[in-house]
DNA sequence: CCTACATGCTGTAGCCACTACAGAATCAAC
DNA sequence: GTTGATTCTGTAGTGGCTACAGCATGTAGG
């Protein structure tokens, strides 16, 4: 049994960090010792390790309490961990797309801005430019 | 002169987040009506324009309101601009990088599930997997 | 003129996923 | 016994909005 820090140590997750995974029952409050501090064993890094590396990948907290709930039944298919995992695919891929047009534009501003005056400054110019939106007409 | 709704319209910026951006001061007060509702004009359809533009790139409240600041000193150099946008050129690539990763990692991770029972997961094998992390022995 | 309904106002609270702090208690090492 | 590290609870803050509640106006049709 560890403390907290070990735990956040051999995890990677903040101490304050785990504690607000408890609070909102991620993590199940562990046992005590008697002066109240927390006692983690060998199944808490592990299923913090879970978490953290789902996070890391971009999941958000619903999607990995539906994972934690999943691996609780070893029998369900898995069906529902791959939609879990194609939709951040393609939450991922998605967001791809949009930055590489942002660097393409990013890029495009920042060489033909001459270093001159703000007053003919492309990128204020191009920022400025009023581009259609969505919701235009 | 034209009222909230008017210019959510015509920017593309959700009325409430108007008014938002005028508690922060990312936009001035604008006069009102004899019964207190804000009138906007050219200049601040202009203005938000270019606000949305540039949260659309991803600059933060902060880079904005610099840049909006030098907008008003034409006479000064865009250097300060331009490394704004250097800055949010950098960090753009550096999330393209890392989904880029994420990406790889997720779709072999999809590709090894074989959509079996839970119990033989590839996608919740990889995740509990305790890879290493930054501050690990 | 009256009635709907749309639009606007203020102020506050909520969202996500943390992070930071205050102030107290306990622990480990010397 | 004293220092310094660790942990505890509880609360509040972050960024960038978004969502209400509850009221006051504006506009169009009958």
């Amino acid at each position: 049994m560890i403390t907290i820090g070990a735990l956040s140590k051999r995890t990677g997750v903040n101490i304050e960090t785990i504690r607000y995974y408890e609070r909102i029952r991620l993590i199940p409050p562990p046992p005590r010792t008697d002066s109240g501090r927390r006692l983690y064993g060998a199944e808490d890094v592990r299923r913090l390790t879970f978490i953290r590396h789902a996070r890391d990948l971009g999941f958000d907290i619903a999607a990995i309490k539906t994972m934690l709930a999943l691996q609780g039944v070893p029998e369900a298919p898995c069906e529902q961990v791959s939609r879990i995992a194609t939709n951040q695919l393609e939450a991922v891929e998605s967001r791809i797309r949009r930055l590489l047009g942002l660097r393409t534009e990013l890029t495009r501003m920042i060489k033909e801005c001459d270093n001159g005056k703000v007053a003919t400054c492309r990128i204020i110019e191009v920022l400025a430019d009023s581009a259609d939106h969505p919701d235009g007409p």
